[in-house]
DNA sequence: GTTTAATATATAAGAATCCTATATGTAAGG
DNA sequence: CCTTACATATAGGATTCTTATATATTAAAC
């Protein structure tokens, strides 16, 4: 059976695939995001900041001061081992939602 | 862009989509929606209940109360016109969902 | 015949997630 | 100097789903 977490757990799966790709800090995380979707998905910074502590303390991602050439001070999140495995599960959940509303609309039509 | 309410919206488009096939009880609705995704997707009467009020304000869907066999008192929802219109909108707005989500998890395996 | 399971609806209390609004501060461009 | 882009942070609120509880009828099991 599909968690009950997963149903409105889209910014996590978003933020665990893009940080994949590598240390991003929040601010170009929310936009990688949006452009890669094409504006089709899209969070707010205000929404995003909590997620990532709860994240950092889950240990599926770590946080670390840097500071950028410019001079600024900017928080860089790097995806843990056990945010990797995590990545894994997620997307398989997610996979199984979309069939079984695609069985509810297919069947529905029939 | 996909509107804020959708991606914890699925309860909405299950109770859409089964009710598209004919009118139903809240009861059988549940069980219906547990029977097509193969349990994938399941939702319990405390959640539909309330859930069928607010479809029933928005008008998207009309409940009657009907008396059955057994003499057992239902209350029977079947989809309104608007309803049938809301549908179609809501399916290519979860479609969209997916394949933003779809495109965050293949350009992140690149 | 009494208990149990299935049918059927309803509400209250709480958790989780996301949004809007707001605050703070730096750097670059005009 | 004023605006735009960069960058993080918190408070308050809305929505949605869950757990727990209450009520009542019917059918089957024992």
């Amino acid at each position: 059976m599909i968690g009950s977490g997963i149903k409105r757990g889209t910014a996590e799966l978003a933020v665990l695939s893009v940080l994949h790709d590598g240390p991003l800090h929040g601010y170009e995380l929310a936009r990688r995001i949006e452009q890669q979707t094409n504006g089709a998905l899209r969070f707010t910074l205000a929404a995003l900041y909590p997620m990532l502590y709860r994240m950092e303390q889950q240990r599926w991602i770590r946080g670390t001061w840097e500071t950028s050439a410019n001079g600024r001070r900017r928080r860089c999140y790097r995806l843990t081992p056990a945010g990797k495995k995590k990545l894994t599960p997620l997307q398989r959940e997610w996979a199984e939602l979309f069939h079984a509303l695609q069985r509810l609309t297919k069947v529905s039509h029939a």
